[in-house]
DNA sequence: AACGCGGTCGTAAACGTTTACGACGCTACA
DNA sequence: TGTAGCGTCGTAAACGTTTACGACCGCGTT
């Protein structure tokens, strides 16, 4: 005899009345109850997950699908350890649990996704990376899946997504920039279709514009987001025979990769070429001269995810009144020395 | 009429020929196996997880634990992304597929893992930052999941392990250190209870005494693992009245904070304080001057991971005839400027 | 002709839950 | 006393698979 049977012969109930004990109906006694939920805990009962998933339709967990290979991600890894905490704060208040789904190099994230659906390992994603045109949001859609995505996406739809702010980023780097006379700003962008690196440039192009600086195609950088990316960004500007004198970065790392270029070249961040990076992180917390980006609260992004997630989720709707979120997240800039200010 | 079920009335067979058919089995005609995997391809079939996990008791899904709060982890987290990478190919061969699951920081690793287990979520288990004394490794072996743990420990049992050289990597420092003429060489210490800082301690104790150097404690320096830590050991070895003139690290990116230390007090690795680092990265591989460090591939470790793991489930072990795998893990030295050779 | 056997397939039970439904006892009220 | 209503509980079906078992057919052998 095992699971519940065992409990309630345990117990001499039937099963319909703990299973109703422990998950909190209200047609059992209050002696009932305390009995059925001290017998469980003193068993170690854990109800079985195939046994209620495939009764209900639904698995009471979450999927995070992660791409590794850092130059696709558009985010470090430092970043989804931190989301993750906020994703399951909010979790933990409905017993949702959350698997992170991570998709190998080798595989086709859209065929990977299909995989993770019909296995019906979970009952709502949060996808990240979202590229230009997202087949993920279309798989999903059409799957009714609930999902959120991190990062928007021309795919048309209104679906759920949250973005960080790369067109606030771009415009307030050139802000800070022109302000201190720079005339031939920079700007790094993705080397692959991942949506941001658009976002960014339009921002980028839209402040050049308010300031009345002209739009220069050769001061768009495109290098992989990594820190191979932003040492070959080092290589490549100092290469340009009518160099910028300021950088606006749209990956965290990248610079990390500049910092070396220029230190080869026996240049420095903020007095030689002035740098704006993207995201605060322990690494760039740590580099010398201390490099101005914006800081975010990945625990408060993680949780506002879990919120989208569950408020287009129907068995939770009700308790996150939302509707379908589409949100641009904020950054905060802090001020450093690479910017040379 | 779901699932397998309208797959069977489609073909006009029964579904107990389709599941045969879908699974491999040799009682199935050449004929009729062909017909229905065609037409659960065209219907875009694909089998209910819950169904069968209930059915046959198992997952076909392995979790890997990760600890969420980098000061617990004892390592950076590219290193997980490529750590799974190669647990994937590796799974792949056999159709299972990999959840990793997040330990959200407020939350008791024995606990989560317990809750992880009664879901039974996975057939096996990956887990990592092993402690001195890892309650995990009982709750496994007690429950008998199949299971390998990164990083050794002291808990007894004969369990699969793999672990990082961190003995041969505290040995090949201290030797390279004293060879260039070194006879102060701190070493620096996570400040919790990861095995790993004992097993690192011990090497650098028995490296010294090979070469004849008394062990001092004040030479030992236990910061936290984390970019923070580095800056602090930095600063506890600048304020020593007889100052180390090397150190050698067990984390990864200590070396950058220590580096920060280092250039605000105007000083320099490499010229005024060696350092050998830890694990060669993407961010340590940008760092100026370059630092000496150690290189291990982790599409690799994952591979090996993984096989281990296999190696200990019955469905899978006999493709795996390695026993219990208890390995330590080599690391090749990558020579850089930052210990002055 | 009787029998055995291998190949192929259908039947039905089982996995561990949840939940609709009905039964039962009790109180309160007409 | 009859009955309505409520609180509590047991019964059994259902979720979608897998698989043991047996049935059936056709063939070859004795």
């Amino acid at each position: 005899m095992k699971g519940i049977r065992r409990l309630a012969q345990e117990l001499n109930i039937s099963i319909g009345t703990v299973s109703r004990a422990l998950n909190g109906r209200a047609d059992v006694s209050d002696e009932t109850r305390r009995r059925v939920l001290e017998a469980a805990a003193q068993m170690g009962y854990v109800p079985n997950q195939a046994g209620r998933s495939l009764r209900q339709g639904s698995t009471n967990a979450v999927g995070f699908m992660i791409e590794l290979g850092a130059d696709i991600n558009g985010n470090s890894d430092t970043f989804f350890m931190g989301v993750f905490d906020g994703v399951q704060a909010v979790l933990a208040r409905h017993h949702l649990d959350l698997v992170a789904l991570p998709c190998p190099t080798d595989e086709n994230p859209s065929a990977y996704l299909q995989r993770m659906i019909g296995r019906r390992l979970v009952d709502g994603l949060i996808i990240s990376a979202t590229h230009r045109k997202d087949a993920r949001i279309d798989l999903l859609t059409k799957a009714r899946i609930p999902f959120v995505a991190l990062g928007r996406s021309m795919t048309p739809g209104d679906y759920p997504w949250l973005d960080l702010d790369f067109d606030g980023v771009a415009r307030r780097g050139v802000d800070r920039l022109v302000s201190a006379g720079h005339t031939r700003i920079a700007a790094a962008i993705p080397s692959n279709d991942i949506n941001l690196g658009f976002v960014f440039l339009d921002g980028y192009k839209a402040a050049l514009k308010r300031h009345g600086l002209p739009f220069d195609p050769s001061l768009v950088m495109r290098v992989p987001s990594s820190e191979l990316g932003g040492y070959q960004l080092g290589h490549d500007i100092l290469a340009m025979k009518n160099r910028p004198t300021a950088v606006i970065l749209n990956y965290e790392l990248l610079a990390l990769g500049l910092y070396r270029q220029l230190a080869e070249a026996g240049l420095q961040a903020g007095r030689d070429l002035a740098i704006i990076g993207f995201r605060e992180n322990p690494v760039s917390r740590f580099m010398s001269p201390r490099l101005t980006c914006f800081r975010l609260s990945l625990r408060d992004l993680g949780m506002a995810l879990a919120e989208s997630l569950l408020a287009s989720m129907p068995a939770y709707a009700d308790a996150y009144p939302l509707g379908t979120v589409q949100r641009v997240w904020p950054m905060e800039l802090i001020p450093g020395e690479s910017d040379g200010l």
